[in-house]
This record gives structure tokens, C-alpha cells and sequence, in this order.
DNA sequence: CGAGATTCATGTGAAGTATACCTTTAGGCTTAA
DNA sequence: AAGCCTAAAGGTATACTTCACATGAATCTCGTA
């Protein structure tokens, strides 16, 4: 491709009106300026959590509710706005905001308490340190001074449904020791029975309060929709239906409503790509697909190499006809694959471990079952489209460097 | 025929190992008085 | 003598291995009707 070739592309990119207005109102990080339909909830949070702008301890709160029902969105909106009026009338708080998803940056432990150390700016090593140091320069800053701090650790469920409950209980005492400061803790959790698998002592002092945040209904989802599309497009842009496509969708995935706007975010995308002037109903379709496979694509990308390994035996053995396959038959085959791709092969009891992870991840499907007779084992399928399948096969491929 | 024993293929927990990285400490070298 | 650098020692988290035992329903076995 010519030098020319490629300004072409930009200089036809620039000339092309864009059909957004202002895009990140669209994107999940943005906290709108006003909450539609959680005013009961933010009003319930922001009881709990006012004693703290006069410098008392709010009470631990856990908030409930399926993803994309605005429990994030609700928190990080009540404490900005707590942040706001502290500010002006110079209350020391602190608000950390702390994703636990398996994301490899938070999934253990010490990954968690590291990462809330860097917060205060401390240079934390990946290895190498013991815990409780760890935790005591944690403690320290957040004792060095003076203050509140309100820590939202959001899908918490997954963090303790992979490490245990101990950081949840070493939390929760962490006031007992503090000296001028206080800390109070906003967990969110997608699982409605989290709880349950709790330490009776962590549950107790971590859910104080509760906040149960309901699924939007679809004549709710569609006012978010249109309020945010407002913002985020251009006048005349969107075709009379889409709104409602994305909320019909919104609401057969119990009302996730984040899902929702990037359904709608990436529609618009994809039309202002292929150079249209609206955003046509067929192109939420094509968004609905992009979204799933961006998404398998990041996780298998991220992956490492044993990992991404195991993956590509399950999905090649899987290739007839959805058949489920067994942990043995994945171990074989993944031993193979492990030559070709000059890779030392684990043992089957780490490669077990591995299919577990990929459960986790929502790539596979994976269920212990009785056989009887023939043995105990797990089931296995595979839990992406067949449409992206061989897209994602291609990746593992590349990253293997496999033919 | 049916209750209880057996069996299979792997799940699962605990303990041990290798690796990469951390802090502390002791020794050796340099430097300034 | 004080200060600084370096390398060894001792410690940790993480990913993995090794070992040993747990699982749980299909199948087998054997006593009984």
C-alpha cells in the first residue's frame, strides 16, 4: 500500500462526518451526571454512607444484583458526589475503586492488597514479598494521616470464589488497629448467594447493610438508552427502532443494561465504518457478534501459553459434531500439541486445574460427572458461538505459531 | 431380583519443588579526615 | 573511621509436581424369593 493510499484512507476518515457527538458517554467507564431509575438506591447508599462527611465510619455495605443492573455505576456515582461535597468543605476521604475480576492484576491476595497499596503510590514488587508486609505498608498509608476512606471492591464474589474469604476477614478487622483513620467497605457482587459461602464472621460485619439492586424492565432500559444516545450521537442519526432492538436485548439478558450501551456504542461504530449515515437496525446484529468475539478474543489472547495450549486441544477435539469430550482425551491430545509447539507438557492434574480456569473463564463448559463404572471425569464443551470459532482457533494458532 | 460390593477414570487436597524476586547482612573496598 | 557497594543468605509468592486418597453411579456378585 502507497504512502498515498493511506492518506486517502485518513483524509476520508476526516471529510466523513462522524455520527457521534461525544462517544465515551457511551463507553462502560463513564459515570453519567444523573442516574435514571436507581434514585431509590442511590438514596439508600447515600444514607449509609453520609456519616462519613462528618468524619464517622459508614457502615460496611454489600451491594446485590445481576451484571449490568447499575450497581457500579450507583457506587462510583453516590462517592463521587460524597468526594465532591468533601472536597469543598475539606473532609479528608478517600474512595479506591477496586475491580476483583479475574484479570490477573487482582486474583489473589497479595495481587489485591498490592494493588490497594499502589493506590497510595507504593511501589509494590509482583514477587518476593511476604503478605503481612504487604499489608502493613498498606495499613501504614492509609493510617498515615488523618482520614476516610471508602473501598469499593466490585465482583468480589469472583475474588473470594477463587481465593477464600481470609483478605475479606483481614479487611474487616483492619479498623481495629487503625489509629487516626477509618475505612469502610462497598463490596458488589453479581452472585445473589455469595454470602452464603462466607465466613459467618466476615458475612456479618462486611454486609452491615445491603442494597438490592432489581433488573431495569425494558420501557426502563430504553429511557437510559435514549437519554445516553442523546448525548452520545449526532441529531437524526439513530433509525426509529434500534433503541428499542438494543432494550428488547437488554431485557432478555435480564436487563443488563451495560451490555445494552455497548450493543449500541458498537452499532454506531460499525456503521460509521462502512460510511452509513445511520445506525440501521441489521447493524446491532453485527454489533452483538463483534462484542462476544472481541471479548473471547481478549481472554484467549491474555491467556498464557499453557493455557492458550490446553484451549486449542479442547476446540480441535471438538470439532465433531458437539460431542462432549473428557479430561483424558483433552490430556492426549494436548500432549501432542505441546511437542509440536515445543512447549514441556504439565502434569494432568495441572492440566485438570486449567480446564477448571477455563470454566472460570466462561470459554468452556466444564462439569465433574459420575460415569459409574467408566469412571469419574469432567464433560467439556465448548461455550462460544461456532460463528467465531474458527476465528479464535487462528489466534491460538498464531500465538503458538502452530500451522 | 435386589442389596451391597466392586470398579474405573479422574477429581481433589496436601505437601513438596523450582523459579524469580525481595530484604537483610556481612565483608570488602574506597574515601575523607 | 565512616561510607558505599556487592554478593551471599534467608525469606516469600506463584506455578507446578508428586503422592495419596476421595468420588459416585454403572456393573458385578451372591444370597434369597
Amino acid at each position: 500500500m502507497s504512502e498515498s493510499q493511506v492518506h486517502g484512507i485518513f483524509e476520508k476518515f476526516m471529510s466523513q462526518e462522524s455520527l457521534f457527538q461525544d462517544k465515551k458517554v457511551l463507553q462502560s467507564s463513564y459515570t453519567p451526571e444523573a442516574l435514571l431509575h436507581r434514585d431509590e438506591e442511590i438514596n439508600q447508599l447515600a444514607k449509609i454512607l453520609a456519616p462519613a462527611l462528618r468524619m464517622e465510619r459508614p457502615s460496611n455495605v454489600f451491594l446485590y444484583g445481576k451484571t449490568g443492573t447499575g450497581k457500579t455505576v450507583t457506587a462510583t456515582y453516590t462517592t463521587s458526589e460524597i468526594k465532591k461535597i468533601a472536597e469543598q468543605k475539606n473532609i479528608p476521604i478517600k474512595i479506591i475503586y477496586i475491580n476483583c475480576k479475574l484479570s490477573r492484576v487482582a486474583d489473589t491476595e497479595y495481587r489485591v492488597i498490592a494493588q490497594l497499596a499502589r493506590e497510595f503510590e507504593k511501589e509494590i514488587p509482583a514477587t518476593g514479598l511476604p503478605t503481612d508486609e504487604v499489608y502493613k505498608i498498606f495499613f501504614r498509608s492509609v493510617d498515615s494521616k488523618e482520614q476516610l476512606i471508602i473501598l469499593i471492591l466490585d465482583e468480589i464474589d469472583q475474588l473470594v470464589k477463587k481465593v477464600g474469604d481470609e483478605i475479606m476477614y483481614n479487611l474487616t478487622r483492619i479498623n481495629i488497629n487503625l489509629k487516626q483513620s477509618q475505612l469502610s467497605l462497598i463490596g458488589i457482587s453479581n452472585d445473589l448467594v455469595f454470602t452464603d459461602h462466607l465466613d459467618p464472621r466476615v458475612k456479618s460485619s462486611l454486609s452491615e447493610e445491603e442494597v438490592i439492586f432489581p433488573p431495569y424492565n425494558a420501557i426502563q432500559s430504553q429511557d437510559i438508552l435514549r437519554r445516553r444516545a442523546g448525548y452520545a450521537f449526532k441529531e437524526n442519526v439513530i433509525e426509529a427502532g434500534v433503541i428499542e432492538k438494543c432494550a428488547a436485548y437488554a431485557a432478555r439478558e435480564h436487563g443488563d443494561a451495560r451490555r445494552a450501551l455497548e450493543l449500541l456504542r458498537v452499532a454506531g461504530e460499525i456503521a460509521e465504518r462502512n460510511g452509513e449515515r445511520q445506525v440501521k437496525i441489521d447493524h446491532i446484529d453485527y454489533a452483538e457478534e463483534k462484542i462476544e468475539r472481541d471479548r473471547v478474543v481478549d481472554i484467549v489472547k491474555t491467556q498464557p501459553k499453557q493455557q492458550q495450549t490446553t484451549l486449542y486441544s479442547i476446540f480441535s477435539l471438538y470439532n465433531d459434531k458437539n460431542a462432549v469430550i473428557y479430561t483424558g482425551d483433552v490430556y492426549d491430545v494436548y500432549k501432542t500439541h505441546c511437542t509440536k509447539v515445543g512447549l514441556y507438557p504439565l502434569t494432568q492434574r495441572r492440566v485438570s486445574d486449567i480446564i477448571a480456569e477455563l470454566d472460570m473463564l466462561g470459554i468452556i463448559n466444564a462439569k465433574v460427572v459420575s460415569k459409574g463404572r467408566f469412571g469419574r471425569t469432567r464433560e467439556i464443551s465448548v461455550a462460544i458461538p461456532q460463528t467465531i470459532k474458527p476465528k479464535i482457533m487462528t489466534i491460538l494458532q498464531q500465538s503458538l505459531s502452530l500451522e
